[in-house]
Order: structure tokens, then C-alpha cells, then sequence
DNA sequence: TTCTGTTTTTTTGGATCCATAAAAGGCATT
DNA sequence: AATGCCTTTTATGGATCCAAAAAAACAGAA
């Protein structure tokens, strides 16, 4: 087990997103000790950080519940992903894209073509592609040049898009994997060329509207871990 | 002294955004745990929370050091602002304003028009004024119907504006405090305005616009603690 | 039966203890 | 004098202990 006490968040994370804990349940230290064989106090650590990401809220004076999530939590949620990344495509636009970074969006891009030129893909490829467009995202993000917009965009992405995945893709999604993550990856050609050509408003509108099918991958940006 | 572990969170938050622990400087639990007289388990989980807000940032395998805080970052953090309390108001605007929600927003404007007739404030003013600020945002946000929106907003300020005030202000500040007001004031009605009317992009454009006036009263909005 | 006041239990917050890993400091050798 | 190794110190993570407060259980009276 990891010496500090990352391995229990991880775990607690990981319960509550697969219902474990149930949403709306009251959540006790001695019980989680238990239950994942520690004692109190690197629980009650893991706690005041599930309580900053949103997935623990407190109730009354003493104690936790699994904080609850409803379809339009989860709608709004991915509205604040894309104003965040919408307004680091803006200023990456307004501020020009310098060599380095313009290169490893081009990279993403000629990778993701290859991907998808044989017109079907294999798990294989999936994994490749949340690779390249994790990767995409975060040189955008980073580019800013601030860790500001990164880290809301973390704190934002703690909500259990699990359990999104099975209340928005359903509804919304379209016929197929391989349309689908297409679709993204001719999202991803028109951000660029917005980056590319410095059109600030316009490379702003196309993430946001990204960030909608960018949903179904919220967790395999890298930017959650 | 209250009975959990806030009032050391608090502290702390004090003493971080006045520099009584320095920007890059690292920080002990033991010295912090003499500082403020208490043991080091409050220290501990107050780290925690600290350093999902973003003010501590983890150095290593071990310990916290005081998280700095660039210009930009300032910057970026009051767009961020921006954009989500632009996406409420986009969002309410394209709901429909109940009655209640009207009211609240007609009860802020007319308190704050009735403050500004006189032609001057005074200390008093300046607070009432800060309340009626604090109620109109919040106002606004919460008519979303979701948390998610206050939440990425709450987190997101806990950045040290004390700071950014000495770092915006005299930069951007126009040549009172009565006139700045007052703008802010008037875009209050601007905004108010356009949510009547259900205009949704006017109104997310006037509340982006409005976060960079609305700096300066960051940590009075009533959303920050 | 229901409301209320009391007692018991449970659970959390804070303090302390211990083991361990990182950092610091000293010493020897080249 | 500089570098590498070893010892000492220090700080953190985890476990346990204790006190206090909240919740729950219980008993008695209207």
C-alpha cells in the first residue's frame, strides 16, 4: 500500500463512484477504517479532501454523507468544463501559439488521422485515442501558462462522471463509438485551426461545444488522475 | 475556540493572504501547530483542505510549502470567475426568471439605487452596498437549481485576493470608490435586465464583464466564507 | 399513545505515541 | 578543499487514547 494517504482517497473515490456508498448515505470514519483496513486518521484525512472535491459534503454538526448528484448536476457540470477550456482556448488564441505547443497540437492531429483512416476502430485504438486526446486538452490547458484553469477544471471533474456516463450518454449519444470519438477528433481539427488563425471567440465556441462529447472521456483526460 | 478544526482553516487562510507565511515558503506542522496552539491533528486535516483549495501546494514526498501566486494568475482566476457566474446567468436567462428570483433581484437593485441617490457613501454604505452585492450574485447563482456552479466559484476564490487587490487594483481601478460602485451597480441592472428578458448571451457577456469590477469585493460576496 | 426528560451509546475532534523516511550534519578519504 | 558515506536529527504518516458532543435509546408522565 502507498505510504500516505492517497491510496484510501483513491479507494473512497472509486467506491462512491460505484455506488458503494450510496448517494445521501451517512458515511462514518469507523466504518470506512474498517472497511478498508486502516485506522481513523488517514480517513479522516482522505474525508476533508473528498469534502473539497464535492463528493463528501457535511451534514449538521458531526459527520459525512456521499453527497448527491442530479441529472442537471451533472449537465452543468459538463457546461463548466467547456467555459473553463473554452476560456483557455481563448486566451491561448488571443496570446498566439508558440512553436512547442503548436507542434504537439499538429502531433495530436497527424496521430489521431492515422487512427482513424482504416474506418474502424479496435480497443486498441480507443486506448490510443484517449491517450492523444488527453493529451490535446492538456497542452491547451497548459499553455495558459497558469495552473488556475487546470486545477478548476480538476476540482470540477471529481464529480462521479460514472454515474453521468449512465444518465447523459444514453440520452444524447450518437450511433457508434467510432462516429462518436470522429466527431471529437474533427472537433479537435477545428479548435486548432481557431488556435492556429488566433480566432479567439470562435476557438472559445468550439470547446464548449466540445466539452458536450467530451463528456463520455471525462475521466481519461489525465486531468483527474 | 470553536470545536472542529475551521477556526484553524481560517487562520491559516489569514495568515497565507498577509504573508505571515510567505509565498514558496515551506510549512511545518509542528511550527504551525505552536503558532496557532494547538496539536498537530487539526493542522493536519486543516493541510489537507488548504491544499485542495489551492493555497498549499505538496513539495515532494513530504510536506506543504506555501502555493505562489502569479500576476496571471490572478488574472486568469478572476476570468475563471467570469465565465461561471457568466454561465449562470446564461443558464437563468434561458429558464425563465421565477418570481421569486425577480423579486430578490428587484429588491437588490432598488436598495442599491436608493444607496447610490445621495451621491456619496459612506462606511456604512460601502457595506450595505457589499450585502447587496453578495445577495444579487448569490441570488443568481443558486437560481441555477445546482450547486455545481457555486461550488467551482467558491473554490476557485479561495485564491489570495488580498493579494490580487494590491496587484489589480492600482493597475485597472477607476477614480473612486464611489464611482467603481456605482459602475458595478449599473451593470447589475444591465444584467438584470437581460435575465427579464431571457436574453442568455447578453446576459453571460455583461456577467463576465462584470467579474473584472467585481474583483475587488471578491471575498465579500458571501460566497467565499 | 404520545410527548418529554434522562440516560446510554455512538461518533467525532483533539492530543499523544511510535515507526519510518527524508533531510541535515559530520567525518573520513581522496 | 571537495566529495562520498555514515550518523543524527527532524518531520511526517499512522495508530491509539481520551474527552465531549450529538444521536439514539429508554423510561415516565400526561
Amino acid at each position: 500500500m502507498a505510504s500516505d494517504n492517497s491510496s484510501v482517497i483513491t479507494q473512497l473515490r472509486k467506491m462512491i463512484s460505484e455506488g458503494e456508498y450510496r448517494q445521501g448515505e451517512r458515511i462514518g470514519e469507523v466504518r470506512v477504517a474498517e472497511d478498508l483496513g486502516v485506522s481513523r486518521t488517514p480517513v479522516r484525512l482522505a474525508f476533508r479532501t473528498l469534502e473539497q472535491e464535492g463528493l463528501l459534503e457535511r451534514t449538521g454538526k458531526r459527520g459525512f454523507v456521499v453527497r448527491e448528484f442530479s441529472e442537471r448536476d451533472v449537465q452543468v457540470a459538463v457546461e463548466v468544463r467547456g467555459v473553463l477550456e473554452g476560456l483557455a482556448a481563448r486566451r491561448l488564441a488571443e496570446a498566439g501559439l508558440t512553436d512547442p505547443v503548436r507542434e504537439q497540437l499538429e502531433h495530436c492531429l497527424a496521430e489521431g488521422d492515422a487512427l482513424f483512416r482504416k474506418g474502424y476502430l479496435e480497443d486498441a485504438d480507443i486506448t490510443a485515442w484517449s491517450r492523444l486526446n488527453g493529451h490535446f486538452h492538456r497542452t491547451i490547458i497548459e499553455a495558459t501558462g497558469t495552473r488556475v484553469i487546470a486545477d478548476a477544471i480538476r476540482r470540477n471533474d471529481h464529480l462521479p462522471f460514472a454515474s453521468a456516463e449512465s444518465i447523459i450518454i444514453d440520452k444524447h449519444c450518437l450511433d457508434g463509438e467510432y462516429r462518436k470519438l470522429f466527431m471529437a477528433h474533427q472537433q479537435h481539427w477545428l479548435v486548432y485551426q481557431a488556435l492556429r488563425e488566433g480566432e479567439g471567440a470562435r476557438a472559445e465556441m468550439l470547446m464548449r461545444e466540445h466539452a458536450y462529447i467530451g463528456l463520455r472521456y471525462g475521466s481519461l483526460f489525465g486531468l483527474t488522475g
